[in-house]
RNA sequence: GCGGCUGUAGUCUAGUUUGGUUAGGACGUCAGCCUGCCACGCUGAGGACCCGGGUUCAAAUCCCGGCAGCCGCACCA
């Protein structure tokens, strides 16, 4: 078969139907497009919109998770601190001979036998001093490398007009919830556990975005963090999910070289130690539901745990939760980190904020503290300006270990100091302790708002009789009902446009259409997905019925104008079917 | 980012080999007619040679550069 005689797969055909009815399509075309960025049209926004509202409904709804909106740009700072500066940057090698490319950690790795965690320390110059003692060459053509100079994927940019200040553009949606933390906790009416969600743009500078939708360079993120205290991780909704199950392929396995999908209960795969947090397994059920949701039955997707090496710096473990779609095999559509307390612990540590949280024991605890109070008055004679310094460090250490090391040794050692006893006063006294302070642990469930739109529209993409429904689940669909005359003239649409504004009124999305054959604007109605379609006709004029068409099955029923609004109502809240909207209609 | 192929209305495309009158068609869109339930038909309208430079009397067509798309390689933390 010929490249021209070869049928187009369905992501050219998704692709070209968005561009046709205004889904989406490239940005910038006028000036020749650029790649990785893409503009939704009317019917896109509405139904990447839809998704969201499902996202909402799930998480902020029901589950009571908090939403906050925090900006694109970042300071550097914070993303030093979240570990992205180092890890969003790979050293790149280029051949000289034949100009391909090579991540230069991964040469490392192969040829020099560094492990990939010394290979990410090293500097550019420390690289280049590897390569060359290695005399590692390139793989295709045997040509020698040039100097390796890093490739960021993060977008720079300077805040501020004349500063030198640097910032960045965010590449995930949830540094802007860690170093919020304090302030979440307290929206949270300090009590663990509690989640945060926001939905926002975040921009990756891909080195060759290809594919649309499922990935670009400027894109829509939900991240939701989830925080609860590691001394209680379970989940108190575990009992209404626990039978459910899970489509897993465990790390275990793909080290084995297999991509077996194990079915197991959420029950059992925390039993099995396959899923670390439980709250994290009733994250991974949700994300599958809501997928289940937008249109892709269970058996199209999975959950691939991340190898150690594939996994990002942050996480302990790590899920992708793919679809499976046409054109590419599997596809990611979220993540499901467990993030532990690294991001707050880093965030404690650059900006000396205390992330902790203060917990308070059941019942105080009265324990026999060891006191180790500084005695400034020798200190200070003998140290001078160390003495401060010394101080602080005496405070800091483990006052068990000071007094078990001066009754031992006779003196305890700090850093280059000599503590004797004569400079301090060890007592002991009962102390009754509240609480304690830690920092709070962290699933992190992430999903991507456009890959969910591309999946739901392949999933929905039917042909009948050579025409095209998309068939999306009526909550999803960007219009929800056309208003149609049987033919346009006899007073019919005037008083289809009656209804279509008594529709509007009563809330819903929809569209009035007397163009063309009834027949045409039927099937202009189920490209785009409408599910109902309502139709005036002469009847209409003697007793105010109309008839319900059915996007899926063409059926009709006949019902009372008046009583429109509820049975649509019950409908796009799945509480009617649609052979409960009215009589069978045959025309 | 590298290599190969490609770029014509909203969409799909003819024309490019061999430069030459007003760039042709289909679908869609709009207006009018028609139309009693699944893209009927008729009339009309609007709509395109990716961008820049070069060669030439003359460029959609040839050459160079850029941008974009497809395929392969690499990349996707």
């Amino acid at each position: 078969m010929t490249d021209e005689t070869k049928t187009p797969d369905k992501f050219t055909i998704i692709n070209e139907l968005a561009r046709r009815r205004c889904f989406f399509w490239q940005s910038y075309k006028i000036y020749g497009g650029v790649s990785g960025f893409v503009t939704y049209g009317f019917l896109g926004a509405k139904l990447k919109q839809n998704i969201e509202k499902k996202v909402r409904e799930l998480f902020v709804n029901k589950l009571g998770i908090l939403e906050i909106e925090s900006p694109i740009i970042t300071p550097s700072k914070v993303f030093e601190a979240s570990g992205h500066v180092d890890h969003f940057k790979e050293p790149m090698v280029e051949c000289m001979k034949c100009k391909r490319r090579f991540r230069a950690d991964h040469l490392l790795e192969e040829f020099a036998e560094i492990s990939s965690l010394e290979a990410e320390k090293l500097s550019l110059e420390e690289v280049k001093e590897a390569i060359e003692k290695h005399e590692i060459r390139c793989s295709e053509c045997e040509g020698t490398f040039g100097e390796p100079k890093y490739f960021l994927t993060m977008f720079k940019t300077t805040i501020g007009p004349y500063s030198e200040a640097v910032g960045y553009g965010r590449p995930e949606a949830a540094q802007g919830i860690f170093v919020e933390f304090r302030r979440l906790y307290e929206m949270a009416r300090e009590k663990l556990p509690f989640g945060v969600m926001q939905i926002g743009h975040v921009l990756r500078n891909e080195i060759s975005p290809r594919q649309g939708l499922i990935r670009s360079r400027e894109f829509t993120i939900i991240d939701l963090e989830f925080f609860f205290d590691p001394e209680k991780p379970n989940c108190y909704l575990l009992k209404d999910y626990e039978n459910e199950t899970l489509p897993l392929v465990l790390a275990e396995n793909k080290l084995r070289g297999s991509e077996e999908i194990v079915e197991v209960t959420v029950r059992d795969a925390l039993e099995k130690g396959y899923i670390k947090a439980e709250w994290q397994s009733v994250f991974m059920v949700l994300a599958k539901k809501l997928l289940v949701d937008l249109g892709v039955p269970t058996e199209k997707q999975r959950f691939i745990e991340k190898l150690p090496w594939e996994k990002a710096h942050y996480a302990l473990q790590s899920f992708d939760q793919e679809i499976y779609v046409e054109r590419w095999g599997w596809i990611e559509v979220s993540g499901h980190a467990y993030r532990t307390d690294y991001d707050l612990k880093r965030h404690m540590q650059f900006s000396g904020i205390d992330m902790r949280v203060f917990k308070e024991y059941e019942k105080p605890v009265e324990k026999e503290q060891t006191v180790v109070k500084p005695l400034m008055v020798r200190l200070g004679p003998v140290f001078k300006e160390e003495a401060a310094k010394v101080a602080k460090m005496l405070s800091e250490a483990d006052p068990e270990e000071v007094e078990a090391s001066i009754r031992k040794n006779g003196s305890f050692t700090l850093g280059k100091y000599r503590i004797t006893p004569e400079y301090v006063e060890i007592t002991r006294s009962n102390v009754k302790e509240l609480g304690k302070r830690f920092i709070p642990y962290v699933v992190e469930p992430s999903f991507g708002s456009d890959r969910m739109v591309y999946v739901a529209l392949e999933y929905a993409y039917r042909v009948k009789d050579d025409r095209v429904i998309l068939s999306f689940p009526r909550d999803i669909a960007p219009l929800q009902v056309g208003v149609y005359t049987l033919v346009s003239k006899d007073g019919l649409p005037e008083r289809a446009l009656q209804v279509y504004r008594m529709l509007i009124n009563e809330g819903f999305s929809v569209e009035y259409d007397e163009a063309g054959s009834i027949g045409r604007r039927y099937a202009r109605a189920d490209e785009i997905g409408m599910p109902l379609g309502i139709t005036v006709d002469y009847e209409t004029l003697k007793d105010n019925t109309i008839t319900i068409r059915d996007r899926d099955s063409w059926k009709q029923v006949r019902c009372r104008i008046e009583d429109l609004p509820e049975l649509l109502r019950k409908y796009f809240r799945w509480k009617a079917d649609f052979n409960d909207l009215g009589e069978p209609f045959e025309s």
